[in-house]
DNA sequence: AATTAGTTAAATGTCGACAATTATGGCACT
DNA sequence: AGTGCCATAATTGTCGACATTTAACTAATT
């Protein structure tokens, strides 16, 4: 059981209003492409598309907005954000960032029952992997897993809400739009690994210190792609 | 002239719609605590103390919560977020985290003239500070000034929406609301000499390792007085 | 007297309509 | 034919009213 279901929602509270349900429906079409990257969304139209008023909409509109997923322009409209190579790599440093931090938090605030809790996952993630061995769909829920558990070991409020509310959607958004599906599935596996074991000796520096790395490595693999995407476009 | 203005307007787009002229109203309201912290926000009173709709005080109301400044429920309402130690220090964890690699990334984006412009600032405000010398009102703005300068250079539009759009308005409050009008006045424009330099030698290790220093220390710094009022309450 | 159930009042969520702004299309003009 | 201007249409912003949910208050029971 994946735990990167409640990601779908920023304020960890079930939708219980309308506009909650519409903006989880919008959210999920808006990730898996359904709705085109860099598109233009009519309030009229989706309103009558969810059989919903326009105030409701807009509401829901609101809370895309907040996620950065899609931008408003003053008596001009929402567009839905496009999906640029450059915006991948501006999200890949922003996380960096506060991933690391989260981590050296992690070192300090978990309590020992999480960090217990935290290395089951793994081992679990590590059976499933050895069964399905090269497929990487897993892989990468368990990716996701892993690091929404060492952000929620922070236990910062004011990063939880950043990374897990706005930056995880454009996150997945990105992996499922540009079909990243990352050939370095059991060399993050142990990176994984190596993190815990930092956060368990509670060794924030190092623990900083692996977390960037493994994340600038897939933003680096990342650069890496494009590079021979572009080269294979010249000739 | 100083440029912290801008940071009134998270989105760098005057306000056209009274919807936003409301959000500036309130921001302001609720920065400089005329509508105290932590204080519950009545929809219907503040509709009327503006002499506006509901629905465009909602819409107002969900600007304020990109920025963090309210915080909303269901069926319930909005609360102003409240100022807590725990809270401050959250952000500035957050902000040692992101300002240090916007710093990096400003030490390889900043164009040359960019670079000239922010030496330039520093010299001046180093005038300004000879004159006023001891007064920390000015050198408050000077310092959010730089922080505000080197974002912006990073040329990071993630960095800059979340440090200007979203941070910057809880630090504000903190600011205000809790008196600081810290001490390291001298100290601190040393650091962002060292900073600047560092930047200017496009040294974007240095750069982030100083800029991190430089939070960490204002943190510290905002711990010792915590320590001191708790050991003077406790006497 | 305290607790719980029921009722009333107030606040939030949702709706449809009007006003203001922007985008579209056609027409005249160079 | 291309460009600029004007009128029309469509979209967004704002408004007031209704529906629904939560909070407060009263009253009855243990």
């Amino acid at each position: 059981m994946s735990t990167i279901m409640a990601l779908d929602n920023p304020t960890l509270q079930k939708a219980v209003t309308t506009a909650d349900k519409v903006f989880d429906s919008i959210l999920h079409a808006i990730v898996e492409g359904k709705i085109a990257a860099g598109s233009k969304v009519s309030e009229p139209e989706l309103a009558k598309q969810y059989e919903i008023s326009r105030s409701t909409l807009r509401e829901a509109l609101n809370r895309l907005e907040k996620c950065h997923l899609i931008e408003r322009k003053a008596n001009v409209g929402s567009r839905v954000v496009d999906c640029t190579i450059e915006g991948l790599l501006e999200i890949y440093v922003v996380r960096e960032a506060l991933e690391g931090m989260a981590c050296r938090q992690a070192a300090t605030n978990m309590s020992d029952d999480e960090i217990a809790e935290m290395q089951a996952m793994l081992t679990a993630h590590s059976k499933s992997q050895a069964l399905k061995d090269g497929v990487s769909y897993y892989q990468e829920e368990g990716d996701l897993d892993f690091h929404y558990k060492v952000i929620l070991g922070s236990h910062n409020q004011q990063l939880i809400n950043i990374l897990c509310g706005q930056l995880y959607h454009l996150v997945r958004m990105y992996r499922i739009q540009f079909g990243m599906h990352s050939p370095r599935a059991t060399k993050a596996f142990q990176e994984h690994s190596s993190i815990i074991q930092a956060i368990c000796d509670r060794d924030g520096e190092l623990a900083e210190m692996l977390m960037r790395r493994h994340i600038a490595a897939s933003r680096k693999n990342i650069e890496k792609k494009i590079a021979e995407n572009s080269k294979l476009k010249q000739k």
